[in-house]
RNA sequence: UCCCCGAUAGCUCAGUCGGUAGAGCAGGUGGCUGUUAACCACCCUGUCGAUGGUUCGAGUCCGUCUCGGGGAGCCA
């Protein structure tokens, strides 16, 4: 007796007997001829596996009648090559045990379409679903090609902080963390007393591991991180999260068009991947998500990414004759519809937009000799936007130091990150890429709510 | 947080001019078939999101709230 999953037993080029499969029964559709189809999906792959149940097993009146869309099943049998379309090999059932049964009055899947606002209320069973298992295993897909891109180039993973003590990261509002009580916070001078906090100083959970990475950086070479991260900021689209997933990379000796290479290298490779390791599953969502997902893929593999500097790409806004909403303007940040006017109806590609005035980006990325711009890189996507935000950050002690009092932060607390420029400082470049939204451009899932297992957003923490 | 739209059977939705609700699917029963979103017939299914108001009468009109969707802002 072999145990396999129905992956492997789906892609058998010849018969092969006691075998045992278990999974959840998708759909039983009854012969009078004497016997039941039963279709079995293990999450292994998309496809099911047709499990032919005689009339003669001895429990077939008293249970296999009675199995329903949702049961967990057993199966002992013979692999055999299918003589009905739709499959090349079935499983000719020697015993068939019901495990779980799923009384159907109750269970909330269906053989057919649900919407996925309804499967988000029942985030607990719509990984039993085609599209949530084809998004799960290239989820999974597309994690193990981020690690393999990186560590086939020499990059060192890095586990950076989930809790942090620095409340100025700058990226945005952050959740707090604290073991006080809610209902009797100890004051002092008419301030929650965080002396007495279990860090014993304001915690947060973290919103970019970037600073940390940076350090390590600065001593191994080219690290990434690759974690959860947390944004408390009250916003209700299909493209944020309260929680999710961010890879970072990090490069010492490396400019902001070694950073650029690096980008998108990264984005092609890992579309490539998924295209090669997740074809039944990308037919899946090219068949019934968007029917031209995999076209967008191949052709973004196959162009470059359009480089423009923002001052070029104000330029081209503001003598484009398009009607936007709001103005175009040099000095003030592009809005979603300036940037999908470039990717979707000006260049058709991604653009990498390099170059941003100071005042609209971060005070650490590295200031060029104009004075005016940083050297910022934002790589937009058609449909989703902004995908990756990164920059040559500033090694210039003085510089960094000047631009921290300029933007009125405390430069005590960067002590720590203004030392790497103190001593032994070294250009050096990163990025951060949302990890959902990646997901959400590969399977064409329209929300964001749908690539996560479990999204975290403004009044949603079930499951 | 702002703007727009929506909430009706387990699910997806229709519901006209204000007169106490319907279809498909699912489920049940029977039939039929190496079937595969199976098919055919019959049967069952409702706090019309919550709350207040207008009205003889509200699923329908008005106010408020809750939740969801689309867009915007913030960002990845």
């Amino acid at each position: 007796m072999r145990h396999i999953r129905v992956a492997q037993l789906l892609s058998l080029d010849k018969g092969e007997d006691n075998i045992i499969v278990m999974g959840w029964v998708r759909t039983r559709r009854d012969s009078k001829g004497g016997f039941s189809f039963i279709e079995v999906n293990d999450g292994s792959c998309l496809g099911n596996l047709q499990v032919i149940a005689d009339s003669t097993l001895p429990n077939y009146q008293d249970e296999i009648l009675k199995i329903q869309t949702g049961c967990s099943v057993k199966v002992t049998g013979k692999a055999v090559p299918s003589p009905g379309k739709g499959q090349k090999m079935e499983l000719q059932a020697k015993s068939l045990e019901v495990l779980g049964w799923a009384d159907p009055e109750t269970f909330p899947l269906q053989k057919k379409r649900h919407s996925f606002e309804f499967l988000r209320t029942i985030a607990h069973l719509r990984p039993r679903t085609n599209t949530f298992g084809a998004i799960a295993r290239v989820r999974n897909a597309m994690s193990i090609a981020i690690h393999k891109f990186f560590q086939e180039r020499g990059f060192l993973y890095i586990h950076t902080p989930i809790l942090t003590g620095s409340d100025c990261e700058g990226a945005g509002d952050m959740f707090r963390v604290t073991t006080f009580e809610l209902d009797k916070i100890p004051f002092k001078d008419g301030k929650p007393a965080f002396e007495q906090d279990f860090f014993g100083a304001p915690s947060h959970l973290t919103v970019s591991g970037q600073l940390e990475a940076e350090i390590y950086a600065l001593a191994m070479g080219d690290v990434y991180t690759f974690g959860p991260t947390f944004r408390a900021e009250n916003s209700n689209t299909s493209r944020h999260l309260a929680e999710f997933w961010m890879v970072e990379p990090e490069m010492a000796f490396c400019d902001l068009e070694g950073d650029i290479r690096t980008a998108t290298e990264f984005i092609k490779y890992i579309l490539k991947y998924v295209l090669e390791n997740c074809r039944e599953d990308m037919d899946f969502f090219n068949n019934f998500i968007d029917k031209t997902i995999i076209d967008t893929l191949e052709n973004i593999i196959s162009q470059d990414f359009r480089i423009l500097t923002y001052t070029e790409a104000i330029d081209i806004l503001t003598s484009s004759g398009e009607k936007f909403e709001y103005p175009v303007k040099w000095g003030s940040d592009l809005q979603a519809e300036h940037e999908r006017y470039l990717c979707e109806k000006r260049f058709h590609c991604p653009v990498v937009l390099i170059n941003y005035p100071k005042d609209i980006k971060a005070f650490y990325m590295k200031l060029n000799e104009d004075n005016k711009t940083v050297r910022a890189m934002d790589v937009l996507f058609p449909k989703i936007g902004e995908i990756i935000g990164g920059s040559q950050r500033e090694e210039s002690y003085e510089l960094l130091l000047s631009r921290i009092k300029e933007i009125g932060l405390n430069p005590d607390d960067y002590w720590w990150y203004l030392e790497l420029r103190k001593f032994g400082s070294a250009p050096h470049s990163g990025f951060g890429l949302g990890f959902e939204r990646l997901i959400q451009f590969v399977t064409g899932m329209a929300n964001i709510r749908d690539v996560i297992p479990f999204p975290r957003t403004p009044g949603n923490i079930s499951f």
